[in-house]
DNA sequence: GTCTATACATCGATAGAC
DNA sequence: GTCTATCGATGTATAGAC
């Protein structure tokens, strides 16, 4: 996909070293000049490369958009797997939720090429998506945990959530109006599914 | 802004219809290639111009996104305000929202265009906001008559409908996935907002 | 208003030497 | 892997004829 992987075990290392770098640099020229306006000089320039050399380790602009994706779920696993435990499952959904929002609105390019389709012609390769799949799976046993597992209602949670972090990035980028919103719309939430169907438990 | 106004109505006229011509064809270039990928030479082709001759209508290519925002923003005004008038307030909100879902679901670029920061350097000029502001208008005028106007509360209905939106044109294009919520979603919005505060009404 | 012609800077990408 | 050199295309903009 990017490039024959070289070698040795220490030239690999390098390389993937180096290819990190490139990345994160991407994100700092990205939240500056925006997502779509990233240029390869400029990067290549910043991590002491001309500007065709960075095609040893990405094989288009837009490889290097579908590593940053990878990238930016695997910040997002990481940030919701660091979470405290909670015994209330009703309060880890909550706690996930606000933290989702604040995830979001700390980063708005992120945000951006996590969940939404902006870049013409990208479309995540089938190992950048499993990344994000692992983060989806992760929510979804949260969901579980508070009794939640219907399609229609992951459904339902998925659209708040998303609301949520877009709303705040949109129209708040800095602040933290949405994310003050977070647990209000977990109780919302809760309650519409417990009014569907009634669960024998509620302690 | 774009041009100074030509000097007769005739004239006026002429010019302002083939400026909706163009916009007109932006959209079907932006659905093709993406919001982004828009050439002002492919563009300049489709309407029957060479490419300089484009800045006799426009200033920069910023200013054709401005005027594309504007053009999505009347459709939005316009699909709404189409819709039949209801007794019930609580009916009219599923409609309008149920109706908002399905006009983002219909143009993937036009809600990235209205509802995402997508383009680098773009920002809506004032006369397009204010296209813009009158929308929200009608929203907020359709709260209201469900009793909402705590600010707290219309945040949380834009986070809603936002993210039924969202949902429904990053995951499922064509179809009507979120759509189907959207009765549900306003169900359980309005039943947070009597929980918070019950009215002494509830006809 | 629209054209031809042209200019400039920038961009992603490739060829080929080392 | 990294370089130089170069390509074609882009957005932007202007001059000047008609």
């Amino acid at each position: 996909m990017t490039t024959p992987a070289p070698p040795t075990d220490r030239r690999r290392e390098r390389h993937l070293a180096k290819r990190a770098t490139i990345v994160a640099e991407a994100w700092t020229l990205a939240r500056r000049d925006g997502l779509a306006a990233i240029s390869l000089r400029d990067l290549a320039d910043r991590v002491g490369l001309r500007q065709p050399s960075l095609y040893a380790y990405f094989d288009s602009k837009l490889a290097l958009y579908d590593a940053m994706f990878a990238d930016g779920n695997r910040q997002l696993i990481e940030t919701v797997s660091a979470l405290p435990e909670h015994d209330d499952p009703h309060e880890a959904l909550v706690d996930l939720v606000e933290e989702l929002t604040r995830f979001s609105a700390a980063d708005t390019v992120r945000h951006q090429l996590l969940f939404q389709r902006t870049i013409p012609g990208f479309e995540p390769s089938e190992q950048s998506y499993a990344v994000a799949r692992e983060f989806y799976a992760i929510g979804q046993e949260r969901l579980a945990a508070a009794g939640v597992g219907e399609p229609g209602d992951l459904d339902l949670f998925t659209a708040i959530v998303s609301g949520l972090t877009h709303q705040q990035v949109a129209n708040d980028p800095g602040g933290d109006r949405w994310v003050r919103l977070s647990r209000q719309a977990v109780e919302m939430y809760l309650a519409q599914i417990e009014r569907k169907s009634p669960a024998q438990q509620s302690n």
